[in-house]
DNA sequence: CTGGAACCGTACCGTACGGTACGCCTCTCG
DNA sequence: CGAGAGGCGTACCGTACGGTACGGTTCCAG
């Protein structure tokens, strides 16, 4: 059953976030050593307990992930008086969020979690991650491309293509080589050079679709 | 224990690869579920056998993926008579064999393994991925760039930020919608763009970095 | 005070699966 | 032909873990 409309009602209790954020926990640890014995141990809960709010292993898996992934919000950012160095401030602002992101431990986790479900059958969590994450990101940035547009700001075929210019321009090889476990990519390595690629970014991008090719 | 040197050496007789084969059928049908047995009975071997030329279970899946990892090879492009016409087409070489494998059921079923495996303590198969992956592609790419920054067709700060540059503008998004399972993009509707895909791709590099803006 | 609801802790059950042992067959080599 | 090696199939063991049951405690309502 995937994407139940209760995304933002946050129908949990204080209670059961402190067990959803043990089991985070717990799935950023132990990898996916996530085991109902476990989460209750580290919640001091009952296995019963458990059951009962969150059905089965899946359901606390599910709970979790969509509890997670929803807090990760992407900027508003105002279509109102676009000129060029606002659009390339919005730019810069999404990308630095997505970058950051992506690079947390939280983030790699969710992620890793959702494709090892989805390996299996399971696509729900595979869902949740994508809705809360590149399609969110597809959904706020795409106004603001096609208002950059009517502005005479950015020239694109279409604002899916330029969405997914910017998405490749931004993220390009670091989050599959953070999922995999690339050594040489060290969380605050990349850290260190959010900031410059961010602004590589940007230009890039306003090179390709900006109308002019001043800044 | 990570990368033996014998990538290369396919030290594996005809009936091991046979029993290969189907860990990875398995592996591609079942998502994870990879059981001894099931490779046993589908290879019509004895798990002893397995035991006893894989080592255990990890040994078992570590020999699959290197095994087929191995087996994805990219393109090689004579780095002579570099016309702006002939990086061009090589760039689209490089462009329409990364997006062919990552597409492929295979490399998906892979990747996501070396994923679920890196989510553990385990690293192993994330590197096996990542050389004969993304990295692999950065070896045989940058040689090629470099050679048309000498040549004046490419100007660029360093080898490594093209080299990036070029996995995100081929890559985008689709790889990890793809890993996480986004039922939009079926296989063969990413296939059906390819040789768009490739094209625009190579085009916006060339936007980016080429020296001279005619094509 | 009493009944009940919620929940904790723990013991327990069933199963799935990694790993091992063993009997039997087949093929090769002397 | 005989002996041994390699390998198939299956039975078996131990453990880990998902899921359930139950006794004990706290808290609230009447």
């Amino acid at each position: 059953m995937a994407l139940a409309i209760k995304v933002n009602e946050e129908t949990f209790t204080p209670r059961q976030q402190a067990v959803l954020t043990a089991a985070l926990d717990l799935l950023v640890e132990n990898g996916d050593g996530l085991t109902m014995t476990a989460v209750a141990r580290r919640a001091s809960c009952s296995k019963e307990t458990l059951y009962k709010w969150f059905g089965d292993r899946d359901g606390l898996l599910t709970a979790t992930v969509q509890w997670q992934a929803a807090k990760v919000r992407m900027p508003y950012v105002d279509r109102s008086h676009l000129s060029v160095k606002a659009l390339r401030s919005s730019l810069e602002q999404f990308a630095r969020d997505l970058l950051t992101t992506i690079v947390g431990e939280v983030s790699i986790t969710l992620n890793r979690t959702a494709i090892t479900h989805a390996a299996q059958e399971k696509d729900d969590l595979g869902n949740i991650v994508l809705e809360n994450g590149p399609l969110a990101i597809r959904r706020r940035l795409k106004p603001i491309l096609e208002a950059a547009r009517d502005a005479r700001l950015l020239r694109f075929p279409s604002s899916e293509e330029a969405y997914r210019t910017f998405f490749g321009l931004v993220v390009r090889d670091v989050q599959i080589r953070l999922l995999l476990g690339d050594k040489a990519l060290t969380q605050s390595n990349v850290e260190a050079n959010i900031e410059a690629d961010v602004k590589a970014a940007a230009d890039q991008f306003l090179t390709l679709y900006g109308v002019k090719a001043n800044s």
